[in-house]
DNA sequence: GATGAATGAGTCTTCATTCAT
DNA sequence: AATGAATGAAGACTCATTCAT
């Protein structure tokens, strides 16, 4: 075989990242062998090892892939002037987390949780997510600063704390649809929504 | 020889526990070896097998054996009547799972990372885990009705979805803590306050 | 296409060759892979295969081809009539295998090892070297005749052991200056000049 | 089952080594697989393992075994004092050389040359081996300054030649033992009177 | 003729678990 | 009851060789 084109090596690799995310999804990081992604992917051994050199390289490029592809379908919502007030913005990003799924036998959030738990113990995937998701809270604290110049937040409140807050509901609502599976991004936006008591407050 | 104790097994039990969860959460739930574990309890490989039949009831064990006491911590918070409002509960619940991890070895926030990954391919431990983040989730539900009634959370947004906004909160704290690190319990209950307007809006 | 010429085939031998030498020498025979060969030769894999059917080949040539250049190279010396005396046989040709060490990448003491070892495993390679060593060795007999007529030995050893002796000491060389490294050719041809006691005993 | 004791581990520890020399002898170092070990043993992969952890060391110890061990059985024969005469020395020492495959499925000089090949790519074993050698040839120094005493040497040839010159005869020994076979240690001894001329120079 | 991607049997090594003592 | 040596199936990865282009 001659010299395979950019194209062609590149789908190669999507393939195995792929077989791999499948695997991975279903029985997680370090329970899946080498082996399953293999069969999988439909390719042998050795064409596996020539596109990723080894185990840790493939988790690292399937964690690290999601985390970049979901980043470009956010920033958008993110980075929309002016902000989208907080309940439609929660609506619309977890809406986008909810809908990732766009590959067969891939889901988001499952391959989250994972990169999560081995973040716990490798050291550069851990940098990697570390600053992937501080950029995140960058935007959502200029977000923040939008809202309080809104009348949409308490202006007293650091924009910081309202960034890590959204933060958290965000990485909550990933956890809580993996595993209790029954919350839709719209109730997670009215749960906001009433908490925050605006129309009612406002209400004279 | 002489049956060993109730208590003296109840002690071996705990002893193996401590070792295992000193060792998942440095390593992992999988890259964890029972050797790792063997070293760690001070007992030998026999010893070990005989507390615990199996890897898998380990893992199970040390997973559920968290949840519960920290069932117990949180329960107190939750039931108390009238419900604290929303930001404090949230402050009080937050700040108890983070003093939860003191404990030399232990930190709730990973073993919780874990359990959550493992949930995912290991049917009992999700059954489990559903039935008791379920049970919160109603206790949840009590508290936001308890908050509506009080004016403290718009009486028209199901209760239900407060709960689960809440939940998502605790979980996305837990989460933002293990892998950003800089997240204080107080500063999730600022952003929720600053979320909240009820000052500002009620402010005229 | 146009069949290659003759000498484009024959230079395409020595090119890999030449590249195998230089890796077996530095990773030995085994550890060698066939991709280090094929990476030191420039050329493609199927293009090292077509020239070379299989590793074993490869090796088979390497060992034998530098047999036979040896041979080449020591023949004249042994040939020679009178036969040079033992020390100055010995010396010529010590510094002859030393000298045909110096082709840049290869060193035929290392080869030499290589080849011997392989040769307690390899039938084939064991057969043609026992045939190449008995021809020296038979050389070194009829030498060893000469020096008898000549007064350089005494005539009531076997001319065989004399000739077992003399192989023992180039062999022996090639391993000593291999591992220890700092043995010249005129220290053994004057280490041998020193027990053959000639000009000591002769002096009354 | 209980701690081993010390005999036992060592016991374990040798028929491992029995096993591996049986293996490295017929195939080499590198074409020998662990599992040809493994199987030679009688014991278990891990059994195996936990004994030499892994295949460098057992190669390690195989070569370094065998120099030490031959060492041992040399040492006394270089010592004496006074030295044997240079033919008588060399008959011995061949002679011990020969005799060394105490146990079966074990010929110390193909261990030998396995040895010498290895050393040349792995620096501890060199290193080993340097000092080992290098303390042999002291040795051959002091018995060659000896026989200058007793008029069996030429007082004028530095010793530490005629000690190069005896170490390359004892390796080249080896060598042609092992490749042409046909090689007893009288003849190499008979080999050296012969061209020492001590008693034909004398004869007058 | 040449290329180099693909193959897959085979390698070393680990590790959950057992069981003789 | 406790010990820890032993087991052996399974895992990650390599590499001689082939063959479609």
């Amino acid at each position: 075989m001659p010299k395979i084109s950019d194209e062609k090596r590149a789908a190669r690799r999507a393939q195995i990242l792929e077989a791999a995310w499948s695997c991975f999804q279903r029985e997680g990081l370090h329970a899946t062998t080498m082996d399953d992604i293999i069969r999988a992917s439909g390719l042998s051994a050795g064409a596996v090892y020539s596109y990723y050199p080894s185990k840790d390289e493939l988790i690292m490029a399937a964690v690290t892939t999601s985390l970049t592809e979901l980043s470009g379908l956010i920033a958008p919502i993110l980075i929309a002037e002016p902000p989208l007030p907080p309940q439609r913005l929660l609506g619309e990003v977890t809406a986008t987390i909810d809908r990732f799924a766009v590959r067969k036998d891939y889901d988001l959030k499952r391959i989250a949780l994972l990169g999560w738990t081995e973040a716990q113990r490798n050291e550069q995937l851990r940098q990697t997510m570390r600053g992937y998701y501080a950029m995140v809270r960058g935007q959502l604290e200029r977000v923040a600063t939008g809202w309080q110049r809104a009348g949409q937040a308490a202006p007293e409140t650091p924009a910081k704390d309202i960034a890590k807050l959204f933060l958290s509901i965000l990485f909550g609502f990933v956890v809580q649809a993996a595993i209790l599976g029954d919350v839709a991004p719209e109730e997670v936006a009215a749960g906001l929504a009433g908490l925050s008591l605006t129309d009612v407050a406002r209400a004279p």
